[in-house]
RNA sequence: GGCGGUGUAGCUCAGCGGCAGAGCAGGGGUCUCAUAAGCCCCGUGUCGGAGGUUCAAUUCCUCCCACCGCCA
C-alpha cells in the first residue's frame, strides 16, 4: 500500500453549451490518471463540476425563458448524466452555485481585501449598452459593436482589482525553478513569453446594476465577483478550504488537467491568486492540445463535437477511451474522426486484444476444461514474464509524464508477445502428444497468467473489457498494481470462455432495411425489448429530402444531444407540421444513409386505415425522455 | 508586425552529427487454438526549399516557403 497523494482536477465546465469532445477528452484523460493511481494503491481525490454565474449564463437563461438556476440546473445535469454514461470515476462534482463554494470564494475575497489586496479602482472602455457589456480594441469593428454594428460608447465604471501584478517576479521565478510546473514545456514557454511583458492587474468584480448573476462581494455588496475570482477557487472550496481535513490532506498535491484554451488564467492569474491567499502553489499545471474534427477547428463547428462524444454511445465507452487516449499525444492537437477510431477499434482491440482474450481463454476451456494447470515454466514461459513486468514498468513510466499514447503502446507491446508466444508454442500441437501434456499445461498456465495480468493493468484504461477478462478468470478482488506481477495466478483457477470482447467493425454499411415485420412477428423477449433505446424527441427543423417522395429529413433533440433522423412520411406530413412536435425515435439504431443522408435513428410512426401518424407522447416530456 | 512551434514512407508519428525507423494501410506467404483474427516476409522516401559549418547534416547555423499557436 503506497501513501502516495493525487489530488486531480478537471476544469470546471462552463454550463452555456451540451457536454462535448473537449470535455470528454479532459475528463476521461482524468479517469484514466485516477484510476492509475488507485490501482497503485495512492489515496486519490477526483474532481470535476460546473462553473454557472456570469453574463453569458444569465443572457442564455433569458433568451431560454426560465432562470438562471433553472437554466444551469438543467445543464449541469447534463454534464453529470454524460460522466455517468462514460463511467467516469469522480470523487466530487463541484457546482459555482453550491453554497459550500459561495462561502470559500467569499472567505478568500474578504482574507485579500483585509490583506490590501484587492482596491477599489477605475476601470474604462468602450462599451454597448444592447450587449451590456465592454469590447476590448480588437473586438472592436470599425468603431463599432460587432454585435450590434451600432456605435459604442466610452464609458467609466469603478470596479475591484486584485493586485496582481505585484506577483509577476515571484511567478517568473517559480516557473524558471520548476521546470516542470507547467507542462509539456511549449506551454510553459509560452507563460513565461507572456510574462515578459508587464503583468496588469485583475478587474474581479462587476457591478450588480449590470451583472445580477455571481457571487455578491463580501465587502460590498453593490458587487458581484467576475469570472476567474470565481471559477478557479473551486479547486480549494471543493474540499471544504483551508482547515477542513480534506483539504489538508489533498491541497498540497493537487495536478490540474486543463486544454489549452484556459491555459492564462490557470497558468498567471490562479498562482497570483494562491500567492495572494497563502496557499501551496499547485504540482503541476498539465495542458492538453485540441481535437480536430474533419480538418477544421472543433471550437467552430459545435455540431460536429457534440456527434463525436455519440460515438461512445456507438462503438463503446472502452473503444472510444482507447481511442482519443492513443490518438492524442498528452499536450497536442490530433484529429478525430470516425474512422481513425474504427481503424484502431479494429486494429488493436478487436485483432490484437479481443482475439488473444478469446483464444486464449477458448485454449484452455477446450484442451484443460477450464482449469488454469500448473507447469513448469520454461524460459520461453518466463520471457512472457519479464515482458509483463517491462510493459508495467514502461506504463508508469509514461503515465507519470501523461504520456498515455506511449502507456497504450507499453501495453500493446504485451499483447503483441503473447500473441507471437501463442503461435510459437501452438498449444493445438503440443494436445496431438500425450507426451507433450506437461509443456502444454506450461503453455495454458502462461496464457491464463497473460490474461490476468492484462486484466490489471488494463482496467484505469478499459475498464469494462478488463473487468470481463478477471471475471472470466474468477478475479473478483479490486485489481491492484501490487498484483500486476507475473506468478500470481493459482493452479486449478477456473476459467471461461471469453468472447466478443471488441467485436470487428465491418466495413460494409448497415442496410437500411425497415425489416418488416407484420402479421406474424416474432415474439420477443423483455430483454431483447430492452436493447430498443427510445426516446421522446422534440422536432427542431424538417426539410424535404431532394429527388425523394417519401423521405423527410428532421433535425432532432435528444435533450443532450441532436440528431439527423430520416423519416418516410413525406406523402403525409408537410416538413412545417413537425417542426416543434415531439415524437419517439429509436436512438440506438445504427446509422444508415439514405439517399446520401446518413440517418442517426428512426421515428417511431403508425399505419392504418387513415394513412400514417407519428407517435408523439400524450403528456408533455422533455427531449431524451426513455421511453418504455 | 513580434515571439515560438511544426514540416521525415499512402496515413499517424519516432529519431536529431556517423549506412533513414515504427505502427496502420497495401502486397505475398503460413498455422488452424481464435473475432476471415494471429504469425512470418516485403519500404531507394529530393528527411519542406536554398545556402553554410563539418571528414560527415534528416540531425547544428542562416535565409525562404507552408501550416499552427501565443502576443500585438
Amino acid at each position: 500500500m503506497s501513501d502516495r497523494v493525487f489530488y486531480l482536477t478537471t476544469p470546471i465546465y462552463y454550463v452555456n453549451a451540451e457536454p462535448h469532445l473537449g470535455h470528454a477528452y479532459t475528463t476521461i484523460v482524468a479517469d484514466a490518471m485516477a484510476r492509475w493511481h488507485r490501482l497503485a494503491g495512492d489515496r486519490v481525490w477526483f474532481l470535476t463540476g460546473t462553473d454557472e454565474h456570469g453574463d453569458n449564463i444569465a443572457q442564455t437563461a433569458a433568451r431560454a425563458g426560465v432562470s438562471p438556476q433553472a437554466y444551469a440546473d438543467r445543464i449541469s445535469a447534463a454534464f453529470r448524466e454524460t460522466w455517468r454514461r462514460l463511467g467516469i470515476t469522480n470523487d466530487d462534482y463541484i457546482r459555482t452555485t453550491e453554497d459550500r463554494h459561495k462561502k470559500v470564494v467569499q472567505k478568500i475575497l474578504q482574507t485579500l481585501w483585509e490583506a490590501g489586496e484587492i482596491y477599489l479602482g477605475t476601470y474604462g472602455g468602450q462599451y454597448c449598452f444592447g450587449c451590456e457589456r465592454f469590447y476590448t480594441e480588437k473586438e472592436i469593428v470599425d468603431g463599432k459593436c460587432p454585435d450590434h454594428l451600432s456605435p459604442l460608447t466610452y464609458i467609466e465604471e469603478e470596479n475591484y482589482f486584485f493586485k496582481m501584478s505585484k506577483y509577476q517576479a515571484w511567478l517568473i521565478d517559480e516557473i524558471q525553478r520548476r521546470p516542470d510546473l507547467i507542462r509539456p514545456e511549449r506551454y510553459r514557454n509560452e507563460i513565461l513569453g507572456f510574462l515578459r511583458d508587464p503583468l496588469q492587474d485583475l478587474s474581479i468584480s462587476r457591478p450588480r446594476t449590470r451583472l445580477e448573476w455571481g457571487i455578491p462581494l463580501p465587502f460590498d455588496d453593490k458587487y458581484v465577483t467576475y469570472v476567474w475570482f470565481d471559477a478557479l477557487i473551486n479547486y480549494v472550496s471543493a474540499l471544504g478550504g483551508p482547515g477542513d481535513p480534506r483539504y489538508e490532506t489533498f491541497w498540497p498535491h493537487v495536478e490540474h488537467l486543463i486544454g489549452k484554451d484556459i491555459l492564462k488564467p490557470h497558468a498567471v492569474y490562479w498562482p497570483c491568486m494562491l500567492k495572494a491567499a497563502g496557499l501551496p502553489l499547485y504540482r503541476h499545471l498539465n495542458v492538453h492540445g485540441y481535437w480536430r474534427i474533419g480538418g477544421g477547428k472543433m471550437s467552430k463547428s459545435v455540431g460536429n463535437v457534440v456527434e463525436a462524444l455519440a460515438l461512445a454511445d456507438k462503438y463503446g465507452n472502452d473503444a472510444f477511451r482507447y481511442f482519443i487516449m492513443r490518438e492524442m499525444v498528452f499536450g497536442l492537437d490530433a484529429d478525430f474522426s470516425e474512422e481513425a477510431l474504427v481503424a484502431r477499434l479494429n486494429a488493436d482491440l478487436a485483432n490484437d486484444l479481443g482475439n488473444l482474450a478469446s483464444r486464449a481463454s477458448t485454449l484452455i476451456v477446450n484442451f484443460a476444461g477450464g482449469v488454469v494447470p500448473a507447469g513448469a515454466a520454461s524460459p520461453e514461459d518466463r520471457a512472457v514474464g519479464a515482458a509483463f513486468e517491462r510493459a508495467v514498468r514502461d506504463a508508469g513510466a509514461a503515465m507519470d509524464e501523461l504520456a498515455f499514447h506511449r502507456a497504450l503502446a507499453a501495453i500493446w507491446e504485451f499483447v503483441a508477445v503473447v500473441n507471437r508466444y501463442v503461435d510459437a508454442s501452438a498449444p493445438w500441437e503440443l494436445k496431438k502428444d500425450p507426451a507433450k501434456q506437461p509443456r502444454l499445461n506450461a503453455v495454458l498456465y502462461t496464457l491464463a497468467e497473460s490474461l490476468r495480468c492484462l486484466g490489471v493493468v488494463l482496467a484505469p484504461f478499459v475498464p469494462d473489457a478488463a473487468a470481463k477478462i478477471r471475471s472470466a478468470l474468477g478475479q473478483t478482488a479490486e485489481p491492484t498494481l501490487a498484483d500486476a506481477v507475473w506468478g500470481r495466478l493459482q493452479a486449478g483457477a477456473r476459467v471461461q470462455k471469453i468472447t466478443a470482447l471488441f467485436p470487428r467493425v465491418e466495413d460494409k454499411k448497415p442496410a437500411p432495411a425497415p425489416a418488416a415485420t407484420g402479421d406474424g412477428a416474432a415474439r420477443i423477449s423483455i430483454d431483447e425489448f430492452q436493447k430498443i433505446d427510445l426516446r421522446v424527441a422534440l422536432v427542431l427543423a424538417a426539410e424535404a429530402v431532394p429527388k425523394s417522395k417519401k423521405l423527410l429529413k428532421l433535425r432532432v433533440s435528444l435533450g443532450t444531444e441532436e440528431r439527423t433522423v430520416l423519416a418516410g412520411i413525406a406523402e403525409h406530413y408537410a416538413p412545417a407540421d413537425l417542426v416543434g412536435k415531439k415524437v419517439v425515435v429509436v436512438a440506438n439504431l445504427a446509422p444508415a444513409k439514405l439517399m446520401g443522408i446518413e440517418s442517426q435513428g428512426m421515428v417511431l410512426a403508425g399505419e392504418g386505415g387513415q394513412g400514417l401518424g407519428v407517435v408523439t407522447p400524450d403528456r408533455d416530456l422533455p427531449p431524451g425522455s426513455k421511453v418504455k
